[in-house]
DNA sequence: AATGACATTATGTGCATACATAATAACATG
DNA sequence: CATGTTATTATGTATGCACATAATGTCATT
């Protein structure tokens, strides 16, 4: 029998997977150390460390110094969510993107609102309301709240042209972000906008972005009933 | 003035990723080619290299050979979702955790099931389905499909003391899957078995994993109202 | 002008080496 | 026996070098 010689990273982690699915390597294993990994694939310390670390960034194995690389017992999955420009992701479904601003007034945040934004008490925002639709039909209800003491050039627009979604990803830096996935019953107000019965059960993203320790913005997604967010494993 | 040195990678990743986010760099714009950052942090062009690779691996990089590598022009925000063990993501809640088996049995599956998780006709499967408690309340319901033909040994499990969703995770390998986030109104089944009325707006998670080409088990979890799934950008 | 050969360039990767660092084990000391 | 010190060990990373590879540009040939 002859052993098969792994030489860039990829084999190796190609072997490392097939061990882990064939269960040779099973949960909670430890696996050899790198140094050894090296002598049996035949290649440089450095091409394994490579490959286990690529497997550890995916979730597949736990590190630690000293206390070598074990299989993750709890193989945690991480589904990977892109969240794009709304337009872009309407017309990736091969639909014809349509834009809609509702209303767009500066006033006082309700005191939630202020307080996720770490507003000063009695600060106004700017506050824009916008549907999006995929091929006429309503796709997402945009509810937002911009910080206008971070965001000075949001007042010069008027967001009929473009939306508050785009605009702020082409021009506002951001450093973090948090964001919520969530159901949600359709109000009286939204079912009449997103054309459902009040009650219907509605997918909603709650994103709220930070530049440093100020808020940026915030805003709600409202989807139309069916909406899923879909991705690979 | 004093230009300071960034000798290794996160520093120099901290450094790429101040200039994005300071605009320094605009998206779309192409940035210095590896060996002239190099230069200008004083470091060896691996090290850049490792910098970058990694911000491209986050997305927020577009890198090609030749072409060189340019702040990515949609800076498409990638949420990481972590789907863990329930039992896991009840206890990092501080909850305690429950579970109640409400069913098991072999059936042939109705054939949306089948078709999508690509099953003989008439094939049987074994359906689960259980309750996921925190604090003793009803935190998810768990209807799954498992493939027989594949998970052998879950004929022989009955499911009573371990959850299908922690056992097949322990036991049983997979190799890729897909996963659905959505909102659906609560059957009258669903009110009754999570405690709320029916037509609730319930946040649901549809998961299909498969072994190479082999389906493993499809599973639908079907939260209490008010869930939410958060995670950093 | 179209075609194909070739050079150029920026990223991609492998390797040997060195040293850093965290976690653990072994040991000594009170 | 408890506790603090030290040695050991596996991973983490920086570096210089070499070569691979993909994408692009250049140039000669027809």
């Amino acid at each position: 029998m002859n052993t098969p010689t792994f030489r860039d990273w990829q084999s190796v982690q190609n072997e490392v997977l097939r061990r882990i699915h064939a269960r040779e390597w099973k949960p909670g294993d430890l696996i050899p150390n790198e140094t050894d990994l090296a002598l049996e694939f035949g290649c440089a310390r450095t091409t394994v460390n490579r490959a286990l670390r690529a497997l550890a960034d995916n979730g597949l194995l736990d590190r630690k110094r000293k206390a070598g690389t074990r299989v993750a017992s709890q193989p945690v999955a991480k589904a990977t969510l892109d969240i794009a420009v709304i337009r872009t992701e309407v017309e990736e479904r091969g639909q014809k993107y349509g834009y809609q601003l509702i209303g767009r007034v500066e006033a006082v945040p309700p005191v939630a609102i202020g307080a996720s934004m770490r507003i000063e008490a009695g600060d106004q925002l700017l506050h824009i309301r916008a549907l999006h639709l995929a091929d006429d039909a309503p796709y997402a209800l945009e509810d937002r709240w911009i910080n206008t003491n971070v965001v000075r050039d949001a007042l010069a627009e008027d967001f009929h042209g473009i939306s508050a979604n785009e605009w702020l990803l082409k021009t506002t830096p951001y450093t973090h972000g948090e964001i919520a996935f969530l159901a949600k019953a359709a109000t009286i107000d939204e079912g009449a906008v997103l054309g459902c019965p009040p009650q219907s059960a509605l997918l909603v993203i709650d994103r709220l972005t930070w530049d440093n320790a100020q808020s940026v913005t915030k805003v709600r997604l409202v989807f139309s009933p069916g909406h899923q967010l879909r991705t690979i494993l």
